[in-house]
DNA sequence: GTGCTTGTCAACTCAATGGTTGAAAGTGCT
DNA sequence: AGCACTTTCAACCATTGAGTTGACAAGCAC
């Protein structure tokens, strides 16, 4: 209930099945129907999926006539993306930074060195 | 125990706890206990935290002397940008391929062909 | 209207998760 | 050896999550 939007998105893309049913619907928009046929699970199950996927903004159903299509947003994916990037790339650039230090260190002196690799 | 790997990191990036532990380690490596010390919580739980990333293999660590390090691995980062990046590109690309579509029968008023690939 | 299909809600089961405490191994230092 | 610190294991509890079945509400066709 108190998860932030973050810690829903990536709950929502835990789950196997639901990152199936956002392949599939990067192909194209879907019933709730369509998108439960593949799956050997009842219609109930995919609903619940689908409201999981709804709550974490991935997924939205614009109002329509009775067959309501599920569209996938792909605006989430920026914020997950925009996550991950900032750690990846602070820890790839202090990685390289200590690699610049120790290659300092080696040509520097102190051949004391403790093999670290 | 029998969720795939994507599942796995997807799964453990779910909890802010463990999200909080990424963004600190992509600073640097620590111990444990440098780790647990802002959190509210028994080592212990902190352990069980360290673990489900050590499974999702966002985490290493390094034999050592006794305060072992834990490292955080930049590899699985893309392994998720690769998903991520493979359903947005295509939701988008279908999206924008509409759009012309779209743009097509504005301009032309009678679109007779869609078999584009 | 009657009926069929689609979509939704609710209650229930069962397994997994996040947390606890307590105890036991390892490891390092003197 | 003995002591302190680090790490792990086990049992337990509360909450959540994925799935089920059953029933109910809308929409569309006849």
């Amino acid at each position: 209930m108190s998860a932030d939007s973050l810690s829903r998105v990536f709950a929502a893309l835990a789950d196997p099945t639901r990152r199936d049913m956002v392949a599939r619907l990067s192909d194209g928009d879907a019933t709730v129907n369509q998108l439960a046929e593949p799956y050997r699970m009842s219609l109930q199950a995919v609903y619940k999926h689908l409201r999981v996927l709804e709550e974490a903004g991935l997924v939205t159903r614009p109002p329509g006539p009775q067959p309501r299509a599920v569209h996938l947003e792909t605006e989430v994916f920026d914020r997950m993306n925009d996550w991950i990037e900032r750690y990846r790339s602070r820890a790839e650039r202090r990685f390289s930074r200590l690699d610049t230090v120790l290659e300092a260190m080696r040509t520097d002196e102190k051949p004391e060195g403790e093999g670290q690799q």
